[in-house]
RNA sequence: GCGCCCGUAGCUCAGUGGAUAGAGUGACGGACUUCGAAUCCGGAGGUCGUAGGUUCAAAUCCUACCGGGCGCACCA
């Protein structure tokens, strides 16, 4: 449906001249070698290629000889303006500005897709946050639900087909806890004393206070319960329901929502697990000793070989989940992601060793840590346990500091490394916060094309790009054209965080062109391009923010 | 002990085998008669944890070591 991007084409034309050209010094060149890349630094062009290092061996020339060569037998392609051969034999590229501003004006045709690919015909499963439906979601599920949301959008506007699904852990030994502690507060309704001391890991948290007086409302025979233990799982199977309702709430505040919630408990009563054990069976996968049935994945590059059928016939907790991925594939998806909380570490290597041995491929499951949030106030960590009930939600979170401040720390950092988050930096609406520089760039762009808009009603100027020459407006015009570049390679590394910088940095560039240049003062052809050309930006600025859920304000 | 992740500017962190390793922030010095100063412009700040190896080229890949985080149940 969308083009391949302009830059990317233009990426694609060089490599293929830079083939042809080499093809005529040295007989035969894979495509695939012929790099043609961004630089690193400004000043080397808007592309740069190493070829002539690579063929330097098999030539026996010296690169720069190389890089001569092949520059000078270059045709321009429609798009290039120059280029030149630099440092020890590196050949950079500097595209036509005309051909570049006519990105600008695509933008601004196209505001609602630009920066999209065209579809690849892949379908995606991430499944993330997955949180035990026993309490309401903290910290690190925050950083989580804006992090996989984040990686989704990016993945879908790359052009691969995406879900998003959240697993619901609604049938373990937890659910029955959950029940327990259920009882237990309703007793306390009851005004019966809590018990001395109290139950091993059974949750203690107000929130069940709460649960327990719901209850109570809503079913009118709650005063004939007494604490007997095979009222617990049904107890606990409403509980995690309500939670689960007030996950969903909670994570749709957020701005993140899923595709799917997918129920642990109804893959049990569907048998899966039974049917993955059967599977392993037969693919010689397991063996019976001390009681147990276990699961060879010595074979498949793991420590130690585990138990997947307990002795009292239970499954162990990696089944359900085996089959929970085994029957993800089996709904068509071609790729799976998991964005694993940070007690998953050990996880990985069973998990991995599992899927081989139901003869699934290891590269079609891709599992990221999401490491875990430490929050920061007044420079002291907050004082954060769940064991004793007392931690931070992501509500709480959501009262204090604004959704577009927090989902644009979470993702602006890498998933796998722990995090500080500074309260008191993301509350803050000044210069220091990252998130309001780039708002403010938006709000500013609003400001002048409402201005224009009242000021110019009548413009029939027509958009001459070749006004727009200043280092600034040339710099800005890349912004722009990059977004689709940005978007592809951000997907392909599955790093959002890249949204962040690249908006980072655009949001520089309007800043320090608003100071320099003016633009409804200015004669009316220069005011109709730089209005072009801010219209372009905003474009990629409300583009790139919604990748990572952020909004861009009109005003501020 | 074993596994995974991380050691980059005072601090928080980017960094795709490439050129002189970058931002933000802090401290310091400047800029509003202007379409929004929530902004801009300066200079200063580095043995990329250490030591080897691979390569024309290493912060990046490999090995060992040092330091930090997390995880290592017939719990989930």
């Amino acid at each position: 449906m969308i083009a391949e991007s302009r830059w990317a084409e233009g990426q694609r034309k060089i490599q293929l001249a830079l083939w042809e050209a080499a093809e005529r010094l040295l007989a035969s060149v894979p495509l695939e070698q012929i790099e043609v890349m961004a630089p690193t630094e400004e000043g080397h062009g808007d592309f740069t290629s190493n070829l002539a290092f690579r063929l330097a061996k098999a030539l026996s020339k010296a690169p720069v000889k190389i890089a001569a060569e092949l520059a000078s037998g270059l045709p321009s392609l429609g798009l290039l303006e120059r280029v030149e051969v630099a440092g020890a034999g590196f050949i950079n590229f500097w595209l036509n500005s005309t051909w570049l501003s006519d990105t600008v004006s695509e933008a601004v045709r196209h505001p609602d897709s630009f920066g999209e690919s065209a579809s690849r015909q892949e379908r995606v499963l991430i499944e993330f946050v997955s949180a035990n439906p026993t309490g309401p979601l903290v910290v690190v599920n925050g950083r989580a639900a804006a992090w996989g949301d984040s990686l989704a959008r990016v993945m879908s506007a790359a052009g691969y087909d995406v879900d998003r699904e959240f697993y619901v852990n609604d049938a373990g030994m937890q659910v029955v806890k959950l029940g327990h502690a259920l009882a237990i507060r309703l007793e306390e309704l009851k005004g019966a004393p809590l018990p001395e001391p109290w139950p091993e890991g059974v949750y203690p948290g107000e929130y069940v206070r709460a649960l327990a007086q719901d209850y109570a409302e809503r079913h009118g025979t709650w005063k004939s319960l007494g604490l007997h233990a095979q009222h617990w799982p049904d107890l606990g199977r409403w509980a995690a329901e309500r939670l689960r309702a007030q996950q969903e709430a909670e994570l749709l505040r957020f701005g993140v929502t899923f595709d799917r919630w997918y129920s642990e408990k109804r893959l049990r009563q569907e048998g899966k697990p039974e049917a993955v054990v059967a599977k392993l069976d037969e693919r010689n996968q397991l063996y019976q000793a001390e009681g147990a049935r276990w699961f060879r994945s010595t074979a498949f590059g793991d420590q130690k070989d585990y138990v997947v059928v307990k002795s009292d016939g239970g499954f162990t907790y990696i089944v359900p989940d085996a089959a929970y991925h085994a029957d993800k594939f089996a709904r068509g998806y071609d790729l799976l992601i998991d964005l694993l909380g940070p007690d998953h570490h050990g996880h990985l290597s069973r998990m991995r060793a599992i899927m081989a041995g139901l003869g699934y491929s290891p590269e079609k499951l891709e599992m990221l840590i999401i490491q875990m949030v430490r929050l920061l106030r007044g420079g002291q960590p907050v004082k954060m346990s769940k064991r004793g009930g007392a931690f931070v939600t992501l509500a709480e979170l959501m009262d204090e500091v604004e959704v577009d401040a927090a989902r644009w720390f979470f993702v602006e950092r890498s998933s796998d490394t722990p995090m500080d988050f500074d309260l008191d930096l993301a509350e803050m609406k000044t210069q220091d916060n990252p998130v309001y520089y780039v708002q403010y760039a938006g709000a500013r762009i609003h400001s002048i094309l409402a201005a224009y808009a009242s000021q110019f009603a009548d413009d029939q100027q027509a958009f001459d790009p070749s006004l727009l020459v200043a280092p600034l407006e040339q710099a800005l015009i890349r912004d722009v054209a990059k977004l689709p570049v940005v978007v592809a390679r951000a997907a392909q590394q599955r790093a959002p965080q890249a949204m962040c910088r690249y908006l980072t940095e655009m949001a520089s560039h309007f800043h320090a062109f608003y100071r320099q240049h003016r633009i409804l003062e200015e004669a009316p052809d220069l005011r109709r391009a730089r209005i072009e050309l801010i219209r372009g930006v905003l474009v990629a600025i409300q583009r790139a923010t919604a990748m990572i859920g952020v909004s861009v304000p009109q005003r501020m």
